[in-house]
DNA sequence: TTACCTGCAAATAATTTGCATCAGG
DNA sequence: CCTGATGCAAATTATTTGCAGGTAA
């Protein structure tokens, strides 16, 4: 089943419509393989009047469908887990190249300690910002 | 030594001046125990014009003096380490009551991330949301 | 004294809202 | 059909900028 699919089952179950500024949203999530601040969504998206990008990211958000991450100082938006392997970013602070990170004992961490507080885990963020390799050499030298 | 007066320090070591509105806005951050949104801040230091208080902040942020953690859909900003201990946060997704995080295992966890993958790590954000044990029993019922 | 900062005012950008109309189920 | 979703336009709110004058060091 293709991912087009998979956002429509969603919708389905979820009682709410299936609808052109829908899908458009999330084509072009799909289509950046980096997170992307919310305006420039809007921006990527010029079929739809950016009211309606607002409404569907609120939505998506709602449901599960992205996650919001902070970059700098601005929240991004990119596709969860259905869509994109959970995953989470290690950025550098200097030349900005980012990697994602996977990592199951970190997510291990995370639910025990969620347990621990008497919480249960749904979502959750973790960005990382540091020097990738090639910075630390430059600044080395 | 009292907070102000470690601030101060910061901001001569960084070769920036004291000035009036870097220490409301500081103030200001050290009344609140949650991490506020930009224009909050502005808001709750009504002394300070708001372009004096975005740019503090931005500064700020350089100087590690705080950390930017986004909650929905805004990042929010609080003081850093020097300040409060470093710690995370886990938020009630029904009721908004928020616990801290303070967790020597993710932090060992998430340098070891970094190192495995070429970088250095300055600055991490982790933001867990769930439900706490009271919402949970609520919807039980 | 002098470079750095501020306040002010105004521009720009981002987000939200009301409402008449349209379209999905 | 009929409810929920959209587009449009306009309001509101947030953020940024240029610049003249003030102030910390």
């Amino acid at each position: 089943m293709n991912e087009i699919e998979k956002l429509k089952n969603i919708l389905v179950k979820e009682g709410v419509s299936i609808t052109k500024p829908r899908l458009a949203v999330f084509k072009t999530l799909q289509k950046s393989d980096e997170p992307l601040r919310t305006a420039e969504i809007a921006r990527r998206t010029p079929s739809i009047d950016r009211a309606s990008v607002y409404r569907t990211l609120e939505l998506f958000s709602r449901l599960g469908i992205t996650v919001t991450v902070v970059r700098g100082w601005t929240p991004h938006t990119e596709l969860a887990e259905p869509f994109k392997d959970h995953h989470h970013h290690i950025v550098c602070s200097q030349c900005n190249q980012s990697k994602n990170i996977e990592s199951d004992t970190l997510e291990d961490v995370l639910s025990l300690i969620a347990s621990r507080n008497g919480f249960t885990l749904d979502q959750h963020t973790v960005e990382l910002s540091g020097l990738c390799r090639d910075c630390q050499q430059k600044i080395t030298n």
